[in-house]
DNA sequence: CAAAGTGTTGTTAGCGGTAACATTACCACA
DNA sequence: TGTGGTAATGTTACCGCTAACAACACTTTG
C-alpha cells in the first residue's frame, strides 16, 4: 500500500495546470506568471515533490554522476583519494558512484560495465591491468576517463599519478646514504604499484652493489603483518639493518615490533614506509616515509574530469605528481652531508 | 563527433530482428531460436553493447543502487563502515552511491533529495540531527532507510548502532578502577556521538565524586591535534593523571606527545581511546580503547536493507551492537582484581 | 484597425528498455 | 483437412521529464 512518489503530473493536477508549467516553474520560474507561482510552490511542498532524474538520464544520457572504480576500500590510501574526489565533485553537484573489484580483472570488467550502465558522466579508475574487453569499453565509452595512481602506466587514457619506482629507488638510496646496507623490502598485496616499487628498490640496491631481498605476501598489509614480517625476517636475514616497507602500516607495525624486542631504531635497524600518513609525523621516532599526494590526486582527477565534461579538449595526457622523501628519524643512523 | 553508445535497436537492425528479440536473448536466451543466438551474440560483441539502466529505473523506479549518506569521509571510522556496506552490497549486484554533508543539516537535506532523485532502492544514513523536511523525506521515501552509529537515537527509523554514552561511561569507570582520578576528556568534531560520549564520561566521573573536564574543538581529530591538546592540558590541568579521547587518533597523538616529553604512560598519565583501530593492538604500550564494530555495523545495515528491499516486513527496529572495553597497557597503572 | 510582437500555457514526441498482448508459422492429431 | 497448440517473433504502450513547437490572449505599432 506504499504510495508512489508524487510526479510533476500529480503536482500539476492539484494546481490545475499541465506538468509542463510546473516543470518550468522549477527550472525557470520567471517564465511562469506571478499568479501561479505561489500555488505551484505550495503544491510542491504539500506533496513533498522530489525530482526524478531517471527521465533526464534516459533522454540526455547524462547522469551528473561520476564513477569511481578502485581495487579495494580496505586501503587507507584509497580512502584519501576518495575524499579528494568528493571534495571537488560534491560542490559541483556531481554524485559519486563507488565500486571496487578486489584486484580481480574479471570483476573490474564487470564493474566498468555496471558503472557505464548507469550512464556515469565520467570515470576515475585506478591503474591496473585491464582485460582487453575492459580496455575497449573504456576507450569507446564516449566519456572522460582518468586512470590514477601510477604515472608510468602505459594505458592510452588520461593519467594522473606518481612515479612509484622512482620514489622507491630514491628512498632506498636515502637509506643507503644513511648507512643502511642489508635492507629488506616488505611487500604485501602484490599489485602493479607494489611491483613498481620493488623494481625501484632493486635498482637502487644493485646500483650500490648491495643484495636485494623481498618479503612478500598476497594478502593485505596491516600493522600486525608488519610485526609478523619483522619476527620472521630476523631469522631469515640475520644481518638485516634496514627495512623498507611498501606502506606505512607495515613500517609502523615493524617498528613497534622492534621496540618490543628491544631493537633500536634506527641504530640497529632503519625503517622506512611509504605514503606519509599523518601518524608518521607524530610518532616516536618520526617515521621516514615517501609522502605521496593522495588526496591531491583525487582532487586533480576530479577537476580534470569536470573540465572534460564541460567540453574541454580531451587529448590524452599524463600528469606526474611530485612525491617527497621524508627522511624521518627512523633511518637517521648516521648524519650525512647533503648529496 | 563522438558516437553514441549502441542501443538494443542498433544491435537489432544489424541482425535484422526487432529490439525485443535482442532484449529476450539477453535476459532469456532459451526463448530465442538457435539460429539467431550466434548472430545476436556476434552483433552484441561487435558493437560493444552495454546495457542502459536508465529506462528500467524510469519504468520500475528501481535502480539497484543504495545511497550512503555520511557526515564526512575524513574519518577513518566511516571508511570502515563503507567497507562493510560494500562487502555485502557488491556481491548482490547493488551499487553504492556515496554522499557526505560535512556535518551541515542543510547539506544533508539536499543530499537526501539528490540520492532519492536517483531512485536509490534504499538509504543508509548516519545518525544526526535532521531538518524537519529531511525527516519527512526519509519517512515518505517509500524505501527502506537505516540510521547507523547510535543505538540511542530517537529517530523513528530503523537503527543499528552502539550505545556511545554507555561505552564512554564504562571506559571512564575502567580508568578510575585502575587508579586514575583527574581524567580529562579530549573531544573533537562535536557531533551527536561525541556529545553522547561526553555525557557518559561525565556520569562516571560524577558517580565517583570526581570532577569532569573536557577539552574540545569543532575541528576534526588527528594525531597532531592529540599532541597539541596534550601540550595545552598539562598547564591547564597540572594534576592531570588520565586522558580519555573521543577516538584513537587523538589518543595516539597524545601518547606520542607524552613519550616525547618523558611522561610515562600509564604511570604518570593513563590514556584511553575510542574505536579500537588495528594500530591500538600493535603499539607500545598497547592502547586502551573501546572496540566498536564499525565494519560489522555497515555489513548488518546492508543486510537488513537487502531483506527489506526483498519485501520483508519493515517494522522499525533498533539493533544495539556490542562494544568491547579493551583494557590496554596504557591505563594499567595499578593491578585490580576483576570487579 | 490589421499586422506583428510578447508573454503565458499547452501539445507532442522521444529518450531505451520491457511487460503484455498480438501475430505468425508450423506441426500434430482427430 | 481443419482445428488447436506451441514456439518464435513482432507490436504497442508506458515509465517521467523536457525540447521544440503550437496556440492563445493581449499589447503595441504603423
Amino acid at each position: 500500500m506504499k504510495k508512489k512518489r508524487p510526479t510533476l503530473q500529480d503536482v500539476a493536477e492539484r494546481v490545475g495546470v499541465t506538468k509542463m508549467t510546473v516543470s518550468r516553474f522549477i527550472r525557470k520560474p520567471d517564465q511562469v506568471s506571478d499568479s501561479l507561482r505561489d500555488k505551484i510552490q505550495h503544491a510542491l511542498d504539500d506533496l513533498g515533490y522530489i525530482p526524478n532524474r531517471a527521465p533526464d538520464i534516459l533522454s540526455k544520457s547524462k547522469s551528473h554522476a561520476v564513477g569511481v572504480l578502485l581495487p579495494s576500500l580496505t586501503n587507507q590510501v584509497f580512502a584519501e583519494v576518495i575524499r579528494g574526489i568528493e571534495t571537488v565533485l560534491e560542490p559541483e553537484g556531481y554524485q559519486t558512484m563507488l565500486a571496487h573489484f578486489g584486484y580481480s580483472q574479471e570483476l573490474e570488467e564487470q564493474r566498468i560495465a555496471t558503472l557505464l550502465s548507469y550512464n556515469v558522466d565520467a570515470l576515475i579508475i585506478s591503474e591496473s591491468q585491464h582485460t582487453l574487453k575492459a580496455q575497449k569499453m573504456l576507450e569507446n565509452a564516449g566519456i572522460p576517463v582518468i586512470e590514477i595512481m601510477d604515472s608510468t602506466s602505459t594505458s592510452p587514457l588520461n593519467i594522473i599519478g606518481i612515479n612509484n619506482s622512482a620514489a622507491a629507488r630514491e628512498m632506498t638510496q636515502t637509506m643507503i646514504n644513511h648507512g643502511h646496507r642489508n635492507i629488506v623490502y616488505f611487500a604485501a598485496r602484490m599489485d602493479e604499484r607494489t611491483l613498481q616499487k620493488i623494481a625501484g628498490y632493486k635498482q637502487a640496491m644493485t646500483a650500490n652493489g648491495l643484495t636485494a631481498a623481498v618479503k612478500e605476501t598476497q594478502s593485505a598489509s596491516s600493522f600486525t603483518l608488519g610485526a609478523k614480517f619483522l619476527e620472521e625476517v630476523l631469522s631469515e636475514y640475520p644481518n638485516i639493518d634496514g627495512i623498507f616497507c611498501t606502506n606505512d602500516d607495515l613500517a609502523i607495525g615493524a617498528l613497534y615490533a622492534c621496540q618490543k624486542k628491544g631493537l633500536r631504531v634506527p641504530e640497529d635497524i632503519g625503517i622506512a614506509g611509504f605514503h606519509g600518513h599523518d601518524i608518521a609525523r607524530a610518532m616516536v621516532p618520526l617515521l621516514a616515509t615517501v609522502v605521496t599526494p593522495r588526496e591531491e590526486m583525487g582532487r586533480l582527477a576530479a577537476q580534470q574530469l569536470l573540465k572534460n565534461i564541460h567540453g574541454e579538449a580531451r587529448h590524452a595526457s599524463v600528469i606526474e605528481l611530485a612525491y617527497e622523501i621524508e627522511c624521518g628519524e627512523s633511518i637517521r643512523k648516521i648524519q650525512i652531508k647533503k648529496n
